[in-house]
DNA sequence: CAGAGAATGTAACATTTGTTACAAATTACA
DNA sequence: TGTAATTTGTAACAAATGTTACATTCTCTG
C-alpha cells in the first residue's frame, strides 16, 4: 500500500487498506515533500485542497504585522490540515504551515474529495463526523469562554457533570487543566473556587464537589 | 410545492422547486406541528433527524438545576436545529428548543438525510459549506475570546482588516457590537481604544484608525 | 434643517482577575 | 518506603474590566 498511515487516519476509518488504495488512485491527488522549515500554506491562502500530512511534522503558525510569529499547533500524521474548514464560503487558512521536519503532504483538490465521498458513504459520514465533532467541540469551548466571571464557569461546570442532581461530582482534570479550558489562571479559579466554599453554595475535597446550595449556584449562570 | 418555504434554505439552494420536492418525497419525512409552547426538543436528547422549522419559529433555552430558563436564540423558517451537530459522534441537542408560537418542523432522519446528500451532490456541498462556514465562525469568534485583554483583542481585530499594511483600516461596526464580538463590555472597549490612542498606538477617528506604531501594538497580540 | 435617536467619549468607583511567590498535600515511581 | 515531581491551597499586590451615569457627537428622517 502506498500510504500505510492512511488507515490511522478517521477519515479513512471502516475502509480496508486496499478500499483506501483504490479509493486514493481513483482521483488526482499528489504528494508533496517539504524540507524542515520550509512553508508549505500561507495564512489567508485560498483552501482549495485537502492536505493530510503523512509524514514528519508541520505546524500552525500566526505571523503579525512585524513579522513576529507564534506558534499555534503541531500537526501530526494522519491529520488533515484545516479540515474542518474546507467546505467553508470563501475559506482561507488562519495560519501559516510550516515544515517542522521534512515532511509529506498528500494533497487532493476539493472537488475531488467531494466526488470520493459521494461515491463512498462511509467516507462521508467520516468526513461529516470528524467537521460536526469539531463545530461541537468549539460551540462547547465558546460557551465556557463566554461566561463572564469564574463562578459562572465553575458554576457551570459542575451542573454539567454527571452526578450534578445527586449534588456530588468529580472533576475528572487538573485544576490547571480546568483553568486551561476556563481561559483563566490557576491561582485565580483556587481562588473562586474556595470563595464559592466559604460563601456556602459548595464544599469541595480537591476533585470532589459537593452541590451545597443549588439555588444560589444557579443565579451564578444567568446571562 | 408542498414546503415553498425550503426555497429559500441554503441547504437546499441550487435546486428546482420541483427538485426539492422529488428529493424530501424520496425519503421517510415527516412533518410535526408543535403549540405554541410546546418543548419539540429537550436538552441532552441525542440528535437523531435533521429539523428544519417550517413555519412559527421556536427558540432554544437552556435550564439550569433549578429549573431556571435562559433564552439562547431564536430559530425561524427555514432554518435547521443546531444543523453543524448533527453528525458528530455522540451528538446532544445543548438546549431544550420551545415553541416560541405555533411551529411546524421538518423531520428527517439523519441516515436518510445522508442517502439524500449521497445522491445529490449539491445538497451535500451545501450542508458542507454550512458546516465548515459555522466552524470557521465559531473558531474566528474563539480567537478573540481566548486573548486576554482587550488591548490585544482589539489590536489583533485591526491588523486582521483590509488596509492594515497600509496602515489605515475601517472598522465596520458599532462599538457595541465590537464590544460584544469581544465578549466585553462597551466602556471597556472605549476606554481601552483611547488608551491605545493617548499610548500613541493608533490615532482614532470614531471608525476609523490609523496605526501609528505596528511593533509596539504588535507585542500586544503575543501568546 | 431641526429634533430625536443612536453611537461614542469619558469618569469614578467596585469587582474581578492576573501575577508572583511560597507552603502544603498528594501522587508517581525508583 | 522514601524522594522527587506534581498538584493544590493561599496570600498580597497590581492590573484589567465591569458598572453606572452622563455629556457629546453623529446620523437619520420628517
Amino acid at each position: 500500500m502506498k500510504f500505510p498511515i492512511l488507515n490511522r487516519s478517521p477519515l479513512f476509518s471502516g475502509l480496508t487498506e486496499s478500499e483506501i488504495e483504490t479509493v486514493i488512485e481513483s482521483v488526482n491527488y499528489r504528494s508533496r515533500f517539504y524540507h524542515a522549515g520550509a512553508v508549505a500554506v500561507v495564512a489567508g491562502e485560498e483552501i482549495s485542497s485537502v492536505m493530510i500530512v503523512l509524514s514528519g511534522s508541520v505546524r500552525g503558525e500566526m505571523t503579525d504585522l512585524t513579522g513576529k510569529t507564534i506558534k499555534i499547533e503541531d500537526v501530526h500524521p494522519p491529520q488533515a490540515l484545516a479540515a474542518a474548514f474546507i467546505y467553508g464560503r470563501e475559506a482561507r487558512y488562519p495560519v501559516n504551515v510550516i515544515a517542522n521536519s521534512d515532511a509529506e503532504l498528500l494533497i487532493i483538490g476539493k472537488a475531488e474529495f467531494l466526488t470520493l465521498m459521494n461515491n463512498d458513504r462511509r467516507l462521508l459520514l467520516n468526513y461529516l463526523t470528524a467537521v460536526c465533532t469539531r463545530a461541537l467541540f468549539l460551540s462547547d469551548r465558546l460557551r465556557f469562554l463566554s461566561f463572564r466571571t469564574i463562578r459562572e464557569k465553575y458554576a457551570h461546570y459542575i451542573s454539567s457533570l454527571p452526578g450534578a442532581i445527586s449534588g456530588r461530582v468529580v472533576i475528572n482534570r487538573t485544576q490547571q487543566e480546568l483553568a486551561d479550558y476556563f481561559g483563566v489562571t490557576r491561582p485565580s479559579l483556587a481562588r473562586a473556587v474556595s470563595e464559592m466554599e466559604s460563601d456556602g453554595l459548595i464544599s469541595v475535597d480537591r476533585r470532589k464537589v459537593r452541590i451545597l446550595d443549588i439555588m444560589r449556584l444557579s443565579t451564578l449562570s444567568e446571562t
